[in-house]
DNA sequence: CGATTCTTTGAAAACAGTCAATCTGTGTGG
DNA sequence: CCACACAGATTGACTGTTTTCAAAGAATCG
């Protein structure tokens, strides 16, 4: 039930847990299962639980005044899902979580969370570079969208999330690349014209 | 020369703090002037210092491949400068910091930092909120970005640092917007035409 | 099989960027 | 005090990338 997450865990920190605190983290979380097209957290809704993905596939965005969607993050097995700011906060959250696929879940409320820092240390370092990792996509993003022109956001961002690539349709990472659907088609196809094996 | 800062921490935790806590902070930063046009951080060095702008400006910003400068994060008195992502991580930093103005800066070093926290709740608690600050402003940008046009995005901007935008010039506020100082200057002026009197 | 989801293509339009020239104001040094 | 340099702001004309709209084709699922 846990396994994945406890591995996770012990690999992140770089420690090895005495079988107590492996116990305190089990019975810190909870399995969630959510099927395709249902919503993990909703706009407006606060972050209440934090979830690692054990199977399965979601998609962050907001939605813009005009309609249209943005997708923010990505996720797939490993990675977490919530947004940290409302989940913190308790504040609500502009984001809506998705998810694409039939998704299992270990979720963790925030009350249990505070707790479970203090009890166990591999957890809290998890944590400390789970946030910094989300500074550094923040990062990664802004200058994307600065310094960079679509064909090139595209190529950075493929390079960077090989993974996400190959799971995700490409009207959402087309979203997530901050690009049209449209033009991500024509990039695509314009790389093929850069392969000579391909013509 | 450390008033500005105690009043800061005072009032961004909401402690009144004992006189020993506010000795320990006192002796934990130094003052360091900086010149107009000098670097307070340079890309490729660790952000060994984080610094509380006691008056002056400065501007935080990265080189893309091409060449052009991009300004990620702009700061006037209140405002906390130093990459926290290099801070925290002692890895090399890809911003430049640079003063726009003669400035003088209330530091601290990472060790110095480290020590506060554990022994200034009113220290920790203000880091804190300055990092859960980092991350609203990360996630404004980058839903301006994608979701609003050159005009948008400067109304909103204008919005939500007032301040900044009657302290810098247009050409950087331009860059820190994501658009060019000529689109600046054009959006400016289509805006007087909006109001009748100006006319 | 029908319905939904996803992808591709074409043509036209718009937005913003680039380049180049000019104008303004400010401050510094002779 | 003037002349000069420098930083900043503005304008016009042009260019090109990307978006938008519309339509249709391909793939997937129940």
């Amino acid at each position: 039930m846990f396994d994945v997450l406890l591995n996770y865990i012990e690999e992140y920190s770089g420690a090895v847990m005495s079988p107590m605190e492996v116990e305190l983290i089990r019975s810190s979380f909870r399995v969630k299962k959510i099927r395709k097209k249902q919503l993990f957290l909703r706009a407006g809704e606060v972050s209440r639980y934090c979830g690692f993905v054990v199977n399965g596939s979601l998609r962050t965005y907001t939605v813009c005044e005009k309609g249209a969607e943005h997708v923010v993050k990505l996720a797939i097995e490993n990675y977490w899902v919530g947004d940290l700011g409302s989940f913190s906060s308790q504040k609500p959250s502009v984001y809506n979580i998705e998810a694409r696929e039939n998704t299992e879940l270990n979720i963790i409320t925030r009350a249990e969370a505070d707790r479970l820092i203090l009890a166990s240390p591999a957890f809290a370092q998890t944590l400390r570079i789970m946030e910094e990792r989300n500074a550094i996509s923040a990062q990664f993003m802004l200058k994307a969208y600065n310094c960079l022109s679509a064909e090139e956001r595209y190529i950075a961002f493929e390079e960077r999330y090989p993974l996400l690539f190959r799971r995700f349709p490409s009207h959402i990472l087309a979203s997530f690349i901050g690009i049209q659907k449209e033009t991500l088609s024509r990039i695509r196809n314009s790389q093929c014209e850069n392969i000579p094996e391909l013509k």
